[in-house]
DNA sequence: GCTCAAACATGACTTAAGTCATTTTTTGAT
DNA sequence: ATCAAAAAATGACTTAAGTCATGTTTGAGC
């Protein structure tokens, strides 16, 4: 897809062996110089760093969360619950906080109590890709906990909540002590593939219009809140990332949405989306053409 | 991404009932006729009905696949390789046959003795778009298997050869009598799932030329011929495959190709690619800046 | 309530890549 | 060997969506 803001601006190290000449040389020992600082600027989250302090640990019983009902721990017994209580921790994080960076090692299971977090990846241009949207009740980094990878993402809070950590060993040994559980992970995971499967066709087949309407839509089912306001997306998604959830830039967008507003599509409330007619976004979902 | 050839050709049914005046219910009847057409060329498929009589059963033991090496059997005892065997059935297949359709169930795993199979899916516009390329000793359709759902993609051989098809009952049985297999199959959905993730933040992120330069390396890893023509690229895809791939148009794909031709990155010898300059296409698949 | 930075919005312009049309080459069947 | 159909190639043109610049609104912190 992707014209890229960045893309010229980048380098391979061992072209440095290649510039034979002086300009070539300074040119490329200044792309390698800016991609070090782009490093350290990952490196250094400022938000982690002004949020950290804030973190303090609560206690949480996996019993009364709120997520429970839908969890995969779902119909664990209270034994079992128990044993993966033991050593739990659970932390309240603020927006913007990180809880694991793709390529660092996975020591535990993330299971979200409240709150909502994002799951990316960082392109080699810089941009960031969401992969996924969790909400209280789901588990994060259990893909690169099973198959003993290294993080293949990173997860960041986009809003407050609580956050518990079950230590690897506590999961895997339930995991493997518990087939049932094994199996209804298992079958997790392959519905995960099925839905990654179709995420990957609509990206690359349909247009930006079609994918935010049906981003937009997806949002509605899962974020819509409960009784009459059911048509509100009670997520707090800048544009930003819902830019980088449908994979384009963060103007077209803000075009896109104004576009869909004055059609009587949708209206916005501050940050909040509210869908006012779900059909005719299903129309724009599916195929554009009048 | 994609403009698209047929986007503005669609509408659905319970539009008919909008068309008030007598030009849109025209418009809207013959859209609805040429999306049945669209749909019965779709079941019928020519090269299946023309292949059906030249398919046979063979006799082929899993011990002398020469797959196996790299299988997921691999380390099977051979008396759980003989209770697989008992009901298999391995029959030749001709290029175009397809093995499987989107949407239909499941009723036993296919594992590739011999050719070539692509996994793809047809989107609402009629586009395929492949999802996975699988050799002999790669096993087909087991994610919707193990998630109990109806087939999420298709699989059509591209390159003729001998495929096994094992009944359901007998490889969930491996499945779940054998917890070190389980746990294999486990651990490689994981992994499949990683490398899906992987492939979306390539579509969505990179350009149609990067994305073509990193598909040929990865084609000439996993389809590089032995020893001295190791740069060739042992797999008969068509242009149209290959637009598929990536996710863009054919023409797109063969100009680029006559591009990195002319550049000395690649040659072409019929339809097979030699892989002349393998860290020139390495500098494209990154980016492109010069 | 005021300030300032981040987020949102909009216009102008550029371009990668799609579409359509036509020609050339390859391939497989008779 | 011949022929027709499929695949590959090339040119001309269009357009969705990216990029850059600049202005406006919002909201968190003092």
């Amino acid at each position: 897809m992707a014209l890229k803001r960045h893309g010229r601006n980048k380098r391979l190290i061992f072209q440095l062996t290649k510039a034979i000449n002086l300009k070539n040389l300074l040119v490329a020992f200044l792309k390698l110089i800016r991609k070090f600082f782009i490093f350290v600027v990952y490196l250094i989250n400022l938000k982690d760093l002004t949020a950290l302090n804030t973190k303090k640990n609560i206690k949480i019983n996996c019993s009364v969360c709120p997520g429970r009902s839908h969890s995969m721990f779902n119909d664990l017994t209270n034994d079992e619950l128990d044993q993966l209580s033991q050593h739990k921790t659970c932390i309240r994080y603020k927006k913007g906080q990180t809880l694991f960076y793709e390529g660092t090692r996975p020591m535990g299971l993330f299971c979200i109590n409240s709150g909502k977090v994002k799951v990316y990846k960082i392109s080699s241009e810089g941009k960031e890709q969401i992969l996924n949207l969790s909400k209280p009740g789901d588990f994060l980094g259990y893909r690169a906990l099973i198959s003993e990878e290294f993080y293949n993402a990173s997860a960041t809070v986009i809003e407050e909540g609580a956050i518990c950590y079950i230590p690897k060993s506590d999961f895997l040994g339930i995991l493997h002590s518990n087939p049932l559980f094994f199996n209804k992970m298992m079958k997790r995971i392959c519905q995960e593939l099925g839905l990654m499967e179709d995420k990957l066709v609509t990206i690359a087949q349909k247009s930006v219009r079609e994918r935010l309407a049906a981003t937009l839509l997806m949002l509605k089912e899962t974020y819509g809140m409960e009784g009459v306001d059911s048509n509100l997306i009670d997520i707090a998604l800048s544009r930003e990332d819902l830019a980088n959830i449908i994979g384009t830039a963060t103007e077209t967008v803000i075009r896109l949405l104004s576009d869909f507003k004055n059609q009587q599509l949708i209206s916005l409330q501050g940050k909040k989306i509210k869908v006012l007619n779900p059909k005719g976004l299903i129309r724009e979902a599916d195929f554009y053409g009048r």
